[in-house]
DNA sequence: AGATTTTTCTATATCGATATAGTACGAGCC
DNA sequence: GGCTCGTACTATATCGATATAGAAAAATCT
């Protein structure tokens, strides 16, 4: 069987392959009567529309964007912090009528998505910069959006406060008196840091953000620190990583944490040792996910406006695929921060004990 | 400035472009020591790679296969369940190296995803089968495989035994003494639907399945219902079914809902009303997603194993991928579901007073 | 009526790659 | 020497559409 191609149609109908692309593309280009015949035809000969593969070569374009994650897609999607910006930017993108198609930074035996499938332009979200896939999309001149990156000149960037947000944070801790805290941030590798002094080149962007702010607001106030690095991926490394912490001597009285995820576990670490939260140890998340409102104590977080941050992704990544090549100013957004005050942070017991005396 | 194809490494070596091609295609076809100037050539030019354009059209393939989701697909990213099996589904499709495109059903100023995006196969999954866009899918000829949809004769499919799943859920309110339950289900509407009596075929297909099941066992019991059809979309429904259920007087001893998501703001407008659950109420789920075992009490539901579901839609599809054209023997698939107890069921409150008395 | 514009349709040249068949040449075999 | 065979590379014909420019007919203007 011979496939339906727009030239069946234009020889059935004894007219040229031109008129019948016309009529499905351009219909102000040929009389409506024609037009009709055109398509009655096409539904009979059982022609579906123009090839896409097709026209993308001929048009340039494909109707699809793409967003590069971390070597895991699957684990991004049990991240309920991502899925919300996803939303955010499906949203936004269907509104446009792109599609979305996610990529995997991982190579499988030769294919690679980030340089194999063809799209129009291209999130980068909260992926490993060093990541080969990222030098592919930059190779490819695509209109890229970076999300959670460290800028990169020339191109359009959105970032949140990281590390205003996380100075917030461990200012809310020194003013409450606590001069000994816990650091938990998360780690490329597979096993736990502990007591570590973290290269922060070697940290992922978001982290590092949060990183420096944290040690900058506490090393100001004199404030001793217990970093721990969490590798990324499972739930029970942060557990293990809050026993870690809060079963040495030393433990602190106050932990920050880089995710509301990982101090919903550091919370739970706590009480199976019998600490009360926030009595005995205050604990801090980062983000403001729906769990921080779930966890008991509700947990005292920074937000961030995941709708907002996809929302202005996809709307620069829009605006960069109009402007086409000609690549206007990039400009480099920083979305605010805010710091939630709820139930998981007191003062340290020393200093609550000194007050009930 | 020109753009940079084979032709230019093929001109710029003096070779010809099938030659370059291959160098970076079909490798065995040339030797290794041309393949390497080749290959220097185009870096030294800053050619990327063969353009995945034109590679689609000749080859056919593109490398990316479709999941087609509901009109809102930023709905479905706040969906856990969903995500659940996504990230099954992207986890087999990594695997496999291919990009997963997510499909809005919905047309936006003349672009269709389903007709216009192009892509190697698709997954149907969970969406209005009247939609035109599983029309547009078929009419394409692309292989696909349906997830929770009504089965299609020469349509690979995947499903869950939602039906016998609910009818184990009816029984075991059945068996706890309950003769007066309350159905909650969600209909496409956007009006709650109170007391109704829904025609089956107006309803989903895993909505369809469900119900049907809670009916056929507890009509075979004689137990009479009270049916609320639920609009999806909105948290702040569930809330609303939950008091239109309870404020009534003849209130219900106990209530099977389409979702754990939607149990849980039951059970919260119970407690609001100062109703107990399970002693007052019994609340019943379906999925055994991760809120069923957060819920307080735990929530007794209908597990289905969405990784396995995931998995096996993606393998089938990669199948039909293999076989092109080829449709082997469609095979239809249903997963077992499993009645999970849990602490959100009791008998009602009758029951018991009689066997305290 | 003649000039100008508009409408409607067609012819041709791409878009950037790959499949297929074929040529040239050296090696192996009897 | 003549035959087959394998390796390395090339020439040509697509894949299925669309942009562009142009031709013919119809409509509008002056």
């Amino acid at each position: 069987m011979g496939k339906v191609t727009l030239q069946t149609i234009a020889d059935a109908l004894g007219v040229s392959r031109m008129t019948v692309s016309n009529a499905f593309s351009r219909p102000d280009q040929l009389s409506a009567e024609l037009r009709e015949r055109v398509l009655a035809a096409a539904t009979e000969l059982g022609y579906v529309g123009p090839d896409p593969r097709a026209r993308a070569l001929k048009r340039g374009t494909t109707g699809a964007v793409g967003v590069l994650l971390t070597d895991s897609l699957a684990y991004a999607f049990t991240d309920e912090v991502a899925m919300r910006f996803f939303s955010a930017i499906a949203e936004e993108l269907t509104r446009r009528g792109l599609a979305l198609t996610l990529l995997s930074a991982a190579e499988t035996d030769g294919h690679v998505p980030a340089r194999d499938v063809s799209m129009d332009g291209a999130l980068v979200y909260s992926c490993d910069p060093k990541s080969p896939a990222v030098d592919w999309l930059l190779k490819r001149h695509l209109p890229l959006v970076y999300v959670d990156q460290t800028d990169r000149p020339g191109i359009p960037s959105v970032n949140v406060d990281d590390r205003g947000g996380a100075r917030a944070a461990a200012r809310h801790l020194i003013d409450l008196g606590h001069r000994r805290v816990g650091l938990l941030y998360s780690i490329l590798g597979s096993e736990l840091e502990v007591d570590a002094d973290p290269q922060p080149s070697a940290l992922a962007h978001a982290t590092r953000e949060r990183y420096l702010g944290w040690k900058q607001e506490l090393g100001a106030a004199g404030a001793e620190t217990v970093n721990i690095g969490v590798p990324i991926g499972g739930r029970d490394h942060h557990y293990r990583a809050g026993r870690a912490l809060l079963d040495r001597p030393d433990r602190p009285t106050a932990v920050l944490c880089f995710s509301d995820v990982m101090a919903t576990d550091v919370v739970r670490a706590a009480q199976d040792l019998g600490l009360r939260v926030p009595e005995d140890l205050s604990v801090v998340g980062f983000d403001d996910s729906p769990v921080a409102l779930q966890l008991r104590p509700t947990l005292t977080t920074v937000r961030q406006d995941f709708t907002e941050k996809g929302r202005l992704a996809a709307t620069l990544l829009t605006e960069a695929l109009a402007q086409g090549a000609a690549p206007a100013r990039a400009r480099h957004h920083m979305l605010p921060t805010e710091l939630v005050v709820r139930e998981s942070t007191a003062p340290p017991p020393s200093v609550t004990a000194a007050a009930e005396r």
